[in-house]
DNA sequence: GATGAATGAGGGTTCATTCAT
DNA sequence: TATGAATGAACCCTCATTCAT
């Protein structure tokens, strides 16, 4: 085989895995305007990067189009991510992880179920789909498929504590008598489904028919914790 | 946008829209062996794109290995479809047009909410879920972005209707006082939510946490029809 | 790590090892015109590797070059290499090919010693110093290090079976008392040494100091069979 | 031709030819520890890109790898070489300077032929064989067709001056009846042949087959010296 | 119609070289 | 002087598309 010229990759560069980031390190003295600049470019290309994929694809995406766009070459992109896939991941990663921290205590508070409710679809509506993570979650939704470790890694630290906070919240409170049912305790999937399709029809049919997320899940409570206005 | 290859010269070729397919010309007498030959291989063709388009995305997947599953050359694709774009539209196209026509009338009979709400689900499930219809629904989600005028047709010819059928269903439920609350009928979407959800949970988290979706679409049945087993 | 787009290779590429050429399916009918023009360009391609990879070294050749030369398109060359390695493992492999077997016999008749040294010699500089394939021996050369696969099908398939029958032929030759030195049946390479440093003295000095090989070689047969001229 | 890289702008820039190296001014008094550190690194870089040079070849090795081995950073290098090839040439030149020297005198002691040709051989092996200049030579071979100017510096400064020194002791040596055949003195190049062969031996079939070089030129001097041990 | 060899534009990646610090 | 982040030209390889057979 002789691989003589090329590749010799994997020692050299950045972690393209799920682990901590590279952040290039910091030169030295403390927060040196070297690194600093140097923080700034990789943001610009994370940004940069969350536009283009979200746009056009992982495939379709073109680095040429991330480097333009983040204001800097082509090679730079290399100086921060081992290539397309590693920049890829580390997107989604940088931009879950803040949201995971959010996630655990958010449930934790002893008030009653159709409170924790209303706050967490807040907090879906304001920190998710307000903001440019929205477009980190269709990412997931879309080309997820194709990287089973990005698919894990957000089951691993957004689903699984998700669903299992928020099975303990629905059987809390169905002991508690504060909902009747316990579709909820058993999947809790039914809760975050109304917040995912408003994702899903926001990027594909909202020029056709708009669809009012805040009313969709105000609905959607009311619905499942049956304070419906009778009819 | 549909940045997907090179060329973009879908404007300049046949059929690229979503019209109505070429079916090409069975050659002469009618039925004859030839066009039944070519129709096969049409099939064949379509069926393979689906797996390969799955499998890989629009963007990712190779004519090549649609040609060799397909079991033709890669110059025949181009003889039942102008270009990758075309094939992946009519694909779509091919795989939906049979549902239209059964949604209509679903919801036509005069019949409980709650049977037709059962009736649709259990229609969802054997219908799409368990087919591989399942993947046309999940390209659409997956690449509907990049191909407008593809979510429009779905839009146009499934969800619209579906929509307005639901909308009409639930109306009819409240004032029957079949159902005791108008959520539904302002968000038929909410009817379909889970099980969007769990056609992108398969897709994902399935190997991680298995979803029984019969279960779950049960549960979201009983949830918002309110028959929920007390706790 | 999900490789979703690229690479995907190995299993549909014509084979990257030293195993058998690939030698496109003749496509039908026997010698048909298409099989035969694919393997004119095959040939074309590797005669114009042969020349870019001796000009420039294999790591600083460009394929394009290849192509140009050769006359064909850069991804021509794909349809009958696996890549750039491939084209150049391949090229040394056809190059030397009909070599090895021409070699077996050489040595195994069963004449005097002098002569058979005189028709070795006369056998490398008309077979190989005065052709191209004199540029495969130097590419194996310089470029051997970096290639070991190729150094040790150089070694395997020339180098040890020149080597035995050497040995065999000057052992030979030391029990008839024809060479009064057992020097060229231990060390055969001695035999060979200056046909290498002609290979190597002609690519480098000759413009300085022209290497007429022929009396080179005629001069060392005298020196080692001891015929020398007395001075 | 050299097309080893980009730019070829070696034109345009200082020393990039093989004219007397650079050795960055001696900034302040005479031997200031300025100069001395600035030599060691120099040196340093000369010995990393022997390393790599002799690794990869000239075209594969990379500047940043020379950097690293030697310890500097990347634009440390270009404080001291014009760019990638004049680093190249003043390798070579650095290492082969002492040599030159050296070889002047060896021939020119009046001692017997069979002498000289053991202490040449003796040096060869102490001097060039087991050292990095078994390295150097090994570029040049490797190397030498695509920088014409080294192969002349190297011509010049050692081939031209050993075959001239050579062919004059074998003169004397025949004269003097020394050896009884004039085949080295008008081929020098006889004499050098089975070094050069062990040199390429050692780098590429040792792994199959090692040669042990002192025997091979003790083999080799008896030999062309004629005091073979009768068979 | 059917084939699949051929094409060549395009994009990911590398790396010699530059230059602000 | 030394650094190493940044640059961008170049090159390998892919694959949608064409077309002679």
């Amino acid at each position: 085989m002789a691989k003589p010229a090329t590749k010799r990759i994997s020692d050299r560069r950045p972690n393209a895995g799920l682990g901590n980031a590279p952040q290039p390190a910091a030169a030295s003295g403390r927060g040196g305007a070297r690194a600093k600049r140097s923080a700034e470019r990789r943001d610009a290309i994370l940004a940069a990067a969350l536009e283009e994929f979200s746009a056009s694809g992982f495939a379709a995406a073109r680095l040429d189009d991330v480097a333009r766009r983040a204001g800097v070459a082509k090679g730079t992109i290399y100086l921060h991510f081992a290539d397309k896939e590693a920049l890829f991941q580390e997107l989604i990663r940088h931009e879950l992880s803040p949201i995971v921290g959010i996630l655990e205590q958010a449930a934790h508070t002893d008030v009653p179920v159709d409170v924790i409710v209303h706050r967490l679809i807040e907090m879906f509506v304001s920190q998710v789909y307000d903001t440019h993570r929205k477009d980190v979650i269709r990412l997931i939704i879309t080309e997820g498929a194709r990287f089973p470790k990005l698919a894990e890694f957000y089951y691993r630290e957004v689903l699984a504590r998700v669903t299992k906070a928020m099975r303990e919240v629905m059987r809390r409170g169905v002991e508690r008598g504060e909902i009747k049912h316990d579709a909820l305790a058993r999947f809790p999937q039914l809760l975050v489904a109304p917040a995912i399709l408003a994702l899903i029809w926001n990027g594909l049919f909202d020029k056709f028919e708009p669809l009012d997320v805040r009313a969709l899940m105000r609905a959607h409570c009311d619905l499942i914790l049956q304070n419906g206005r009778a009819a």
